[in-house]
DNA sequence: ATTATTTGACCCAA
DNA sequence: TTGGGTCAAATAAT
């Protein structure tokens, strides 16, 4: 189910370019304060997925060695058998997850989704809390759609955003359609996506990637045929941040249940995600 | 007045 | 019993 080959390579590479990082900021400290600061905050997205990575390696030993709290294999303890998630009335079957960097910008950039917070909870062990919020069409269009947005302990400036459901009303084909006509003003930060797909006992963590805002939806392909989900990524910007996964979910026990396509939704959320977490992230 | 957010209470699965 | 997710009354914002 894992393959520790390919994760394992990531893994190591992660993790040197974590101590490179280290040593350039030693060097870095007493002169750049910006530089400096630049560095610490590629260290923690480094550390952070280098712990991501090795979650995806080891997911039962260092769920057990307990880790901070905030990532999907740890909000998931039962990763690898049945019931990976908790299944409520109505709750579709996939998850997605989504890492973003926060945007301060005071321009309320509409997507055309619509959320409500409904709750929010502290995390044991995590550093900041857990906001819950669900489509402001539930009650209207009985839209079964919610979110959790939660800024990670490792950067301060990155969000864990964890979709549930999908958007039965109308509006998430809209703000797709709208964000194809007119994609989004690229940014000076770059925005870190990380996909999580669960079904039924099956799971897949990709890889993180990095792609500017302004032209990330470019490189999404969809999926070919034979393939239960796929999705090609690649920033024009930086040949690091090439991102391709193929999901085959046919074999074994996974191929229980497979009545849901996945590559719809994914697509229309990827086309409209940046301005998602404006809202979201300012009181966390 | 209407709609959204906050926050303690409640529910439920592990 | 505990922790996470949701509810709903109170409160704030528009």
């Amino acid at each position: 189910m894992v393959e520790l080959c390919s994760e394992g390579h990531a893994l190591t590479s992660e993790l040197a370019q974590v101590l490179a990082m280290a040593r350039e900021l030693e060097a870095h400290m007493d002169q750049d304060s910006v530089a400096a600061r630049e560095l610490c905050r590629a260290l923690a997205s480094s550390v952070d997925r280098s712990i991501r990575l090795a979650r995806s390696c080891f997911p039962q030993e260092l769920h057990a060695a307990g880790s901070p709290r905030g990532y999907g294999a740890a909000t998931n303890p039962a990763a690898g058998r049945d019931a990976g998630f908790k299944k409520r009335k109505g709750m579709a079957k996939v998850r997605t997850q989504v890492r973003v960097t926060s945007v301060q910008d005071g321009g309320a950039l509409d997507d055309g989704l619509n959320w409500r917070k409904y709750g929010q909870k502290d995390i044991l062990g995590a550093k900041y809390p857990r906001a819950y919020f669900r489509c402001t069409h539930r009650h209207t269009q009985s839209c079964n759609a919610t979110k959790q947005v939660q800024r990670t302990d490792g950067d301060p400036l990155l969000f864990d955003v964890v979709y549930l459901g999908e958007h039965t009303c109308g509006q998430a084909a809209a703000a797709a359609a709208a964000a194809k006509r007119a994609p989004p003003l690229a940014r000076a930060e770059p925005v870190q996506l990380q996909l999580q797909l669960e079904h039924a006992g099956w799971e897949q963590q990709s890889s993180l990637l990095a792609v500017e805002t302004g032209e990330f939806h470019q490189g999404i392909e969809p999926m070919p045929a034979g393939v239960d989900s796929y999705f090609s990524f690649v920033s024009p910007a930086n040949s690091d941040c090439q991102f391709s996964s193929g999901f085959s979910a046919g074999s074994g026990s996974a191929g229980v249940d497979m009545d849901y396509d996945y590559a719809a939704p994914l697509e229309d959320f990827f086309l409209s995600t940046p301005e998602f977490f404006q809202s979201e992230i300012q009181n966390l």
